[in-house]
DNA sequence: TTCCAGGACGACA
DNA sequence: TGTCGTCATGGA
């Protein structure tokens, strides 16, 4: 439902929705360029035909009656960019994720009932694929901190830079840009030669057309794996949390993702290889993806990151 | 010093 | 098909 009014432009969501545990579910870099989430605001750089605008969604809901004010560039939308941010705006939220329906899936394991009590209303928010493909290359087998110092290199030397609330914001380099990259350039960013390699030859393969990002989200989860396994640098955990993290894809879990096996381990005592991952988390069926990022966040309230 | 991080790839048996 | 070595860096 959207309430477009003299004053402002308010997307009414999905309840419950915890606004500000949402938006912040991807904590771990405080130094995340390419959005924002502050001052409860969230804010990211988006296309509007064609050209780079500033989206920000302001909490003005609660839990159970969620809504955000949306703006773009700071100012009320017009009706026309109205009708082309919402949808984006509920899409980047998760506002298609039923949570009731999540929760009521795990009522009957008393453990993971507990976690999903504690995290009432959290959604994990969703980036843009292209970005996330590059973020999951970049965040293998390396140290989160570490992997999003990659990423500000990359953003800051490649992005294009905004500023919101006295902050820079950045456009993430599109394909074309990477695609045009030296891999040499890389090298003093301490990008591995792997990791330089995998994300320039993965944007070549986009401005080539050999990989369609429009079509990895027409395709159901288990044969958008199978399509994106097929490119250098994507094995099964960069495919599942690229579809977990920019689709939202509630099926998708990454079972060779430490922080799930951490999780799992934390809350069952369970330390699982990855196959046998797969077939524990099969009784979760279509929800298991939820289920992992219900781990991963339940996980840091079990130990915050030191700061 | 060793091991683990939000792994993937290629060689080899 | 499954295993192992290698790539690379930071932090505990």
């Amino acid at each position: 439902m959207m309430m477009p009014t003299e004053e402002r432009a308010t997307l009414h969501l999905r309840p419950p929705f915890d606004f500000p545990a949402s938006i912040s579910f991807w904590r771990n870099s405080t130094g995340e360029l390419c959005e924002h989430w502050s001052d409860g605001i969230y804010r990211r750089v988006v296309d509007l035909h064609g050209a780079p605008v500033l989206l920000a969604l302001r909490n003005v809901g609660s839990v159970d009656a969620p809504a955000v004010e949306l703006t773009v560039d700071e100012r009320r939308p017009t009706a026309d960019e109205l009708r082309l941010l919402a949808p984006l705006a509920r899409h980047l939220l998760g506002d298609d994720l039923d949570l009731h329906a999540f929760y009521a899936a795990c009522a009957n394991d008393p453990l993971l009932a507990e976690v999903t009590h504690a995290l009432y209303g959290l959604k994990a928010p969703r980036s843009p694929l292209w970005e996330t493909l590059c973020f999951v290359i970049i965040g293998q087998q390396i140290s989160v901190p570490f992997a999003y110092k990659l990423k500000e290199r990359l953003v800051t030397r490649y992005g294009t830079r905004f500023a919101a609330a006295g902050r820079p914001l950045y456009r993430f380099p599109a394909p074309e840009v990477v695609a045009a990259i030296d891999p040499a350039e890389l090298a003093p960013l301490q990008f591995s030669r792997n990791k330089a390699s995998f994300l320039i030859g993965l944007a070549q393969d986009i401005v080539a057309g050999r990989l369609e990002l429009e079509r990895v989200a027409a395709l159901a989860t288990d044969a958008a794996v199978t399509y994106l396994t097929q490119f250098r640098g994507i094995g099964f955990w960069s495919a599942e949390f690229t579809l977990l993290r920019a689709l939202g894809r509630a099926d998708a879990l990454p079972a060779n993702d430490a922080g799930v096996r951490q999780g799992i381990h934390a809350l069952y005592g369970e330390r699982l290889p990855e196959q046998q991952l797969r077939a524990f988390a099969a009784r979760w069926q279509a929800w298991r993806g939820v289920v992992g990022l219900y781990l991963l966040a339940w996980l840091r309230t079990q130990r915050p990151p030191k700061q």
